[in-house]
DNA sequence: CAGGATCCTATACGATACTG
DNA sequence: CAGTATCGTATAGGATCCTG
């Protein structure tokens, strides 16, 4: 099982697979954008969330030189790895909502 | 987003994959079992994620008629979809692993 | 063996306000 | 716009002991 645990480790949490499905579907993200895309996370938590996944180097971060300034977050090559998981997470949340109510 | 949230609201946390992925590996397990695959567990946890992973008709319980009881563990078929998401977490964390420890 | 009860701590998370 | 700071609550989780 150690294996399987050191992913949850880094992608546990009500909101880590959420981001990566934002970024991973535009393949570029701004902050704001994210956090529209989310529903019900805080400026604090994507922030923090980011961060993490920064440094786990699945997201990388790039600001831009706007005004004012945006920064626009992309997926790594390593984060990219994820993306067969986070299409199969997301077929499996509908199919488990169709057994659920089913009940 | 949804979908993934959908999904994540039910196999978040820090146990319940690595729940899924050993009985999922063994077929049958009993909770001592599991208690064992799994490092760091507490039978408070144990308990307390297979309870709901029953509740939202992930694994399904059985007591044996054995002096003294034994319980054992099996996915739903339900449980079963998730067979693909868990062995590719699996080969994932392995992967993650060399990508951070390269670094 | 498979848990439940109790108690306690850590951290995840939320709300709001503020800044370069 | 993209955060940080601060504060407060809730839940996750750990340790230990007990029982049919």
């Amino acid at each position: 099982m150690r294996a399987v645990q050191d992913s949850m480790d880094v992608l546990s949490g009500k909101w880590k697979i959420p981001i990566i499905s934002s970024i991973c579907y535009y393949n570029k993200r701004r902050f704001s954008d994210i956090l529209n895309d989310i529903d019900g996370i805080s400026n604090r938590m994507l922030s923090k969330e980011l961060k993490e996944l920064e440094i786990n180097q699945l997201v990388s971060r790039t600001v831009l030189d706007t005004q004012p300034v945006t920064v626009e977050y992309k997926l790594t090559d390593h984060g990219l790895t994820l993306r067969t998981i986070i299409n199969q997470l997301t077929e499996w949340g509908i199919e488990h909502r169709k057994v659920i109510i089913a009940k």
